[in-house]
Formats: C-alpha cells, sequence, structure tokens
DNA sequence: TCAAAAGTGTTGAGTATACACCCATGT
DNA sequence: ACATGGGTGTATACTCAACACTTTTGA
C-alpha cells in the first residue's frame, strides 16, 4: 500500500505516527457495483417478430437481469453486479462481474450514477456504483437455466407519466411517474412491474432530481430505480448526439437497422432521410446487400473507425 | 437498516439466515470525498488587479485549498473533504464537509469522478468521491491562518503540452501533459507544481482516458490528478453549453465580468457580441450601471431565473 | 481628444427538419 | 400489381462565428 508516492518521503516521526493508525478503526461502507446491461433482439416468438410477410421484423430493447438465488430477495431478479475487492477499481469491479456473470469482455462501462442512500439494501451499508453498457446480444449466448445462476433477457417498457408541475418565480418543480414493466419471454407470463416517481427540482438556478420506489414487484433492492436512471441517461446520451446506439449492432448492418435501434433506445419515430445524414459520417458502405427480405434489398454498412476516433 | 422495502416481506427462513449473515466478514474500503471548490477573484495585489487606470481589473480563477496539519502529507496542500459517515449519501457528505471546511452552505455539488484505484492513499484502501463546485469568492470569508486548519485560494494555471498522437485504422491515441501551477498571493511565493500525464484511447469505438502523476510538488495524495479532471470536466460542460459559471458572479453583475469569467474558465478570449446574444437569454436588464472605471459604464444584469427553470 | 469598454447590425456558413419523390424487390 | 422498405433531392428555418460599426464615459 505504500509504493510510489510523488515528491513524499516519510519521516522518522510520521513512520511513528503510521504505526499506530488503525483504519478499520472507522466505520466502513461494502462498496458492490450493479450494471445496467441493454441489448437489442428479436422477440424469439415463431417468425422471429414478423408479423406479415412483408414488414420487417421487430426488435426491442432489452434488459439482462438475474435471478437471485440466495437471501436476500431470493427469486427475485437483479442487476448483475457484485462487491469490490481490493486492490480494484470500481471499474475493474464492473468488468470483471460482467464476464463472470455473461462472459461478456470488453463492453464500454459507462458509470452513471451512485447509490449510497441508507436502508438501500438489507444487508447493511453497502454504496453502489452503477455501470450502463450496450452490447449486441444476439453475438453473446448467456447462460441461462442453471438452478443457482439463471440469467434472463427482459424486454423493458418504460412510460412516463407527468403529475405535476409547479412554476413561480423563485422556485419550479416538475413531478413525473415512471411505469417500469419487464417481460420475459423465455419463462410463460414473467413480467416484473415496478412504478417510480421521479421530483426534479429547480435550486439556485441547478436542476436536482430525486427518485423514489412507489411499488416494485419481482425486482430486487432498489434496482427499479436503477434500471430507470439507466434508461433515461441513455436517452439523454443518446438526444445529445451519443453514439453508444452503435454497439448494439452486428459488424454488419443496414441503415434501418440502425434507426431501428436508436428508435427503440428513444421510444420515438425518427425520419429515415434525416437520420441517415445524421449519421452518414459514421458509416461506410460496402458492397454486400441483404436479400430476400420482400422488399428492395438493403446495403449493409459498417462502422467507419474514423469518425469514431476523431 | 430494516425498514421500507417494496414488495418485501422476510419469511421464517430468511430471518434465519439473515442471523448469521455478518456483512463485516467482508473485506471493504472506507469512503470519502473531494471536494474541487472554484471561484474567480481579483488579484489581492495593491490596485485590485488593474494595470492601468482604463483597463477593467484581472480576475483570476481560483481554487480552494487546505493545509495538511496531520499526517499523512502533513503541510501539504489536499482538496477539502472527508469520510462518508453511515447513514449519509456521498453527496450529503461532500455537502457536510464543505460546510464544515469552507462556511459555504447551499451550493451546488456536483459529481465529476471516482478515484478508487489502489495504493492512492498511503493509509489504506480508501475510494474517493469527487465533486466540483463553483462559488462567489468574494462572498465567503474562508477560515485563515489557524495553525490546525488552514484554507487558502490559489491562483489555478495548466498548461496542456501534446506529446504524443497516433492513429491507424484499428487504434488511435493521444498523450497529453498538463503541467498544473498553483501559486497562494497571501503567502509569500507560496506556489505549489505538478505533472500530469493524460492518455487518450480509443478503444472499440469509445474513448477511454487514463491519468497518471508524474510529479506533484507540495500537494497531497493524488488531487493533483483530481484537480486536473475538475478543471477538464467544468471546461467541457461549459463548452457543451453548461451555465454553471454564473455561480461564480454574484447577484447583479455585467456582461463582461461575466465574459471574464467565462473567459478565465474556457482559457481563450470570446467574441463580446457573440457572447451577449448565447447567454441572452438567462440574464435581465436592470435599471442600475456601474460607473467611474474610466469608460462607458456598464449596465447591471441579473440572473433570468426563468430560463434556468426551463 | 482618446483609450477602453459598451453595445448594435449584418452577413454567410453550416446544420436540422419536413416533405415530395423515385427505386427495387418478393409474393 | 403492389406493399414495403431503400434511397435521393430540395426548400425552409434556425443557430453560430466573424466582423464592421457606433456610443459613452473618465482621465
Amino acid at each position: 500500500m505504500m509504493e510510489h508516492f510523488h515528491g513524499y518521503e516519510m519521516s522518522e516521526e510520521e513512520k511513528t505516527w503510521f504505526e499506530t493508525y488503525d483504519i478499520n478503526g472507522f466505520d466502513r461502507p461494502s462498496v458492490a457495483t450493479d450494471m445496467a446491461v441493454f441489448s437489442i433482439m428479436g422477440m424469439d416468438s415463431g417468425n422471429g417478430g414478423r408479423t406479415n410477410h412483408r414488414k420487417d421484423p421487430e426488435k426491442r430493447l432489452k434488459l439482462l437481469l438475474i435471478r437471485r438465488a440466495s437471501y436476500p430477495y431470493r427469486d427475485c431478479w437483479a442487476l448483475p453486479g457484485g462487491f469490490c475487492r481490493r486492490g480494484e477499481t470500481t471499474a475493474e469491479t464492473a468488468s470483471r462481474e460482467l464476464q463472470e456473470e455473461t462472459g461478456v469482455r470488453d463492453a464500454y462501462l459507462q458509470p452513471f450514477a451512485i447509490f449510497s442512500k441508507a436502508g438501500r439494501d438489507p444487508r447493511g451499508w453497502i454504496i453502489s456504483h452503477a455501470f450502463l453498457t450496450l452490447i449486441d446480444g444476439e453475438k453473446y449466448q448467456v447462460h441461462e437455466g442453471t438452478d443457482a445462476w439463471e440469467a434472463q433477457w427482459f424486454c423493458l417498457d418504460i412510460e412516463k407519466e407527468q403529475t405535476d408541475r409547479l412554476v413561480d418565480a423563485f422556485h419550479a418543480s416538475v413531478t413525473n411517474r415512471y411505469h417500469l414493466r419487464l417481460s420475459c419471454t423465455a419463462h410463460e407470463e414473467l413480467q416484473l412491474t415496478a412504478l417510480v416517481n421521479e421530483r426534479k427540482e429547480f435550486v439556485r438556478f441547478h436542476e436536482k432530481a430525486d427518485y423514489e420506489i412507489v411499488s416494485s414487484a419481482g425486482l430486487a433492492f432498489d434496482h427499479a430505480q436503477i434500471i430507470l436512471r439507466a434508461f433515461l441517461h441513455l436517452q439523454d446520451q443518446v438526444e445529445s448526439g451519443g453514439k453508444m446506439v452503435f454497439d448494439l449492432m452486428p459488424e454488419y448492418f443496414t441503415l434501418s437497422e440502425l434507426q431501428k435501434a436508436y428508435e427503440s433506445v428513444l421510444g420515438r419515430a425518427l425520419v429515415a432521410t434525416n437520420f441517415r445524414r445524421k449519421i452518414a459520417d459514421y458509416v461506410t458502405e460496402t458492397e454486400q446487400v441483404l436479400e430476400g427480405a420482400g422488399h428492395r434489398p438493403a446495403r449493409l454498412f459498417r462502422r467507419n473507425l474514423e469518425a469514431f476516433y476523431r
């Protein structure tokens, strides 16, 4: 623990001080990570989500959850994650846990929030560092069906409902209620739901948001809140030009596949022609086309590395 | 610790499990916060930074540091901060420490990074949650000169020097070296310096930045790195339209004062006419003017609350 | 009178958005 | 043939940076 400190030499006096110093004398929390792993996948219904021979298969935004085999919240579903070990950065913890639990390596893990409110975990004082990541879910086969360790993809539906709005000259606040619905097509009728209130307040010229779980069925801990905030963070980033949606795509993809990925993250339709212009620099055309779709074949594109490595 | 969990009732079996569960059996870090408190202030030299009877006084970006009265890094300067207590969120810790050490209440504290690398603190495994905040420093009188507890404002100069750049088809990286200089005008010739390397790498279409302290004189722990990253984060936010620069201003201010604040954060000159247009919605004109400045009196403005509370 | 800063008006480039239109394919 | 998605072109509005210019004061 005492290596490589710059311009810092211990005096004899300090060495004496250090010998009697015991950091374990102080009250300390456990530190954990939770990961919201998003993907975009077909519906797994017989025809792959195709409702009609002309329409392209519908793909949905999904979230990876793990069924807890032990207390607390046994049999509830939780975000993958785990405790930090000595010697790791929190990012390394997240990366290690992600690989252990899902086999996913080298994903881009973005930290987006810290959850440290007292009472958020019945086991005690536990601070969670939350990360989000987007992966091409078709590419990874997630361990399913073990009794001790079950991972499943859940379709994610989040609906927003404004419940209150107050603006006067010195104060402003907005209250929203989010309805979360997570449904897993692998199990019959497995559906988790939660209600989370968001209260945005403007204090001294800065927005401050507070979240409160109103109800949560089948989800462990405060994960309903973490899921919601991961999703909102993702939407914000993408709305303001972030390019992480590309992480959901395989190496070769059509522009409408990419557009559909954007649409399912943003929750709204985009105008194809404008969308193409916006992402034009980030893709390069290939010679290949995708045929047999009931309509004009689409050209396949790849990421244009130069644009990302600006 | 066992209150208000939604849709969650303990079974008898779980209660039994819980009685034997001991979270203290696991290895845990200490969790702390560090705050980068920025302000913009005159030079404290006789004429208030005025070099010529016409020119307005120069104001500089400053950072608040505290001299450590105890080991480790005794007599070095460090960011204000402290350890999290049970029952607090990390944001509450930051807010409490800021008030205890500087008297500043109700400032907007923005979390910007986590520092959790092994060996960053000689006392052991300590994870730091870093916050930044901008305040109107003229308004707060900081406790100075005590022997046990000395706080001072330091002028902050950061110079960037690109040392390496590599871009090929599959990989890209940029290396920069930052020269930090912190000087305190209250003490004669008190100057702290540090050199920090930044290595930006593009991995799988995402930028990843690593920081390494090359040398650090007079600054405690890894605070040179934290200061640099606070500053870079601040610059990024302001470049992309963040309005936190207003936090540096008193209630009434002229547009050039505001512009100068922007300029000292961004480290470059702005075109007055365009600047005015950009912030026009965020200010309201008052009837008052500032006279006696050797040139045409400037109108005083205030924040326009409606624009902030959009 | 003149330096310094306050403040106004204009212009051209680039970007976002809406929309009208034609193309190619499998059934 | 025709529904469906692939793909192009264009007109309009809006934002942003650059710059030329006028105004007002204290010394």
